[in-house]
DNA sequence: AATGAATGAGGATTCATTCAT
DNA sequence: AATGAATGAATCCTCATTCAT
């Protein structure tokens, strides 16, 4: 989607300098987020000189920038991959609750570096996110079409549905990695599944 | 009612100075952020020198810390406030829900800062949320007895509605503060009443 | 000699507050260097307000320069009072050098204070300094009239003398308090003896 | 030559505005002693940006030390260039003593830097004379099997002799650069001499 | 394309000193 | 006599960015 790296470079050389960078950069933004990442130690971890850093981009902020956007498309990629072959929409939530869990906890730089985002380019997080709901309810448009789930409006469901799986991202792909994730996952499913159902409760 | 630990002034023009660095703390904190917010804006802000901010505070980063908990603490009272008169947990639900979107309208700056310590000193950030959960699980676990809600594991789910809360806080608390947030309120109650409905939906 | 402390207090506790700055200042000098002993870890070592400290003396400089000048007095009136008994020249300096590591010490902060002010107040250092040369070349001539020593120039040897102390002093006094010095005292003292003996060594 | 643990340069320009610094360093520090010398003072007279100097330099202090350890090291092998030619031990003394009050004249701040580090970083200083007073000591060891100095514990009487020569620096090499050196040479060998002499004194 | 050097504004913090009570 | 509060200049250091080679 966006091309990372505004400068691109035309040699092997330079594309190789060029994904040394950005792995640097995605590593350092993760673990000491986007102030204490300095431009000198993502260079030095990148093994090139400080000058070289701005051949590729045109400030810190930029890179981070477009940093963001990219892991954001790399991560809807993944969810909508991993949702893909739902065979209803609560089966569709349970899979994506469970591997988004997976992906932060396989990507916790990633997941970080989105988050802070909202507080170094809170516009850009902003649009994002709003973005990524609009996909949201559209699928839920479809879903109440197809008598999967139950007429409501949509806006304010999808929302909260996006703050469950942050949420449990947060906790449960970096606080806690390790933790046998499948009964949460599994109650919490069951939970939207309920909520969602299109078949009231009983009397 | 302020726990903050930061060394009590004695004397009433102490008290007053403190309460100035305080104020202009939060806003400079939520308006900019942790780190374009300077020790010589808020002092600035605050109207006394760079050189008094120290009298009170051993560092940026204490205050910070102190302001955290400070605010936590606030937040806390406010909603077990706003929850205490309801009639059962689902009620309570809805009513955590609107009265936090509405805190946060009041106080942004506040929610900001709460937020972003996530980035700035993880550890207060966690110990805050862990805690808080710790006494929604509490408060699940009465429910349960009461047969108010359906019996099930309690964590996650806290954790689920937790996650809820607060993306509903960013979103109709701090980016459409305007909107008329009643029915998105209702709707996702709705959604939650369901989800935790004694009477499982019928098959 | 040098009276303490500018406006010299007229009431009890006046003095007894003076006093306790005085000994706070000896104390964090000594232990502290001029530049890391602070005006505010003087007067709360004292337990009294910062303000008080300049109801007492009218600058930091000002206090260290009184007490360099009062622990030198102390310490010429230790010297001359241990070596009065010396039944010769010779003995003089045994019991000089002796004594005053033995000075060292016991007022190690004293002896730090002292040599430190070569570099806080170098016109003082060089003055007490030269004053002590100046009563040790007296003493040189006295001896010389009385045969107990050589005949020669005495400015030299008077300063060599002194440096010899001073430098047993670092090392002795102050670096390795705990070691047993009197064989090093004798040696050092039977060096000088033939250095100063009226009998000079045979051809 | 020079043992400077600085990051040192990969240019010529670099190692020219190193050299600078150094030099700047060295009159500042000399002149205004370690606590008055301020970076700012220190790039100002070299020249260079405030931020030139982190290049170089982890710290004011890390460069103090540096300073130290090679001024130090420049300091020992003057001195035992000077002595080299020496007949026997007492010449060595003698040559020695002129040296080093030579040296001090031609690099007074340099004995000040030397000197002012027992108060900035005293470890430095403590090895730096003990290592001093080592080499000087296995000197008097081979003199005495030489047969050259009256047998004798060695420690003290070599401590006592650099007291003597560090004191003398400081009052005719620091003090009174322009007096005539040469009788008070002569004076204060002859009474080491003697001291030290292998032929007892006539009774 | 790459590098090492240089910049300088800006930041947090310290501290001797003064002031008002 | 004493205190707590306030000051503000000064200090060390960091860092994004630019420059010369």
């Amino acid at each position: 989607m966006s091309v990372l790296g505004e400068k691109s470079p035309k040699t092997a050389r330079g594309r190789r300098t060029l994904r040394r960078i950005l792995d640097a950069a995605e590593t350092e933004f993760g673990a000491r987020g986007f102030h204490d990442a300095s431009v000198v130690s993502i260079t030095t971890k990148a093994g090139v000189a400080q000058g070289t850093f701005y051949i590729y981009f045109d400030s810190k902020e930029r890179l981070y920038r477009e940093l963001v956007a990219d892991l954001g498309a790399r991560l809807r990629s993944y969810l909508s991959e991993a949702v893909a072959d739902a065979a209803n929409r609560i089966e569709a939530e349970r899979l994506g609750l469970r591997s988004f869990i997976e992906f932060v906890r396989e990507h916790g730089n990633l997941y970080r570096i989105v988050m802070e985002s909202q507080f170094v380019d809170p516009e850009a997080f902003r649009r994002y996110f709003m973005e990524f709901a609009a996909a949201y309810e559209a699928g839920f448009e479809r879903a109440i079409a197809a008598g999967e789930v139950r007429a409501s409006e949509t806006e304010g469901r999808s929302w909260a549905l996006m703050g469950i799986s942050l949420f449990a991202g947060l906790r449960y792909g970096i606080w806690e990695p390790k933790r046998d994730v499948a009964p949460l996952v599994d109650s919490i499913t069951e939970m939207i599944a309920h909520g969602l159902s299109p078949r009231p409760a009983r009397e």
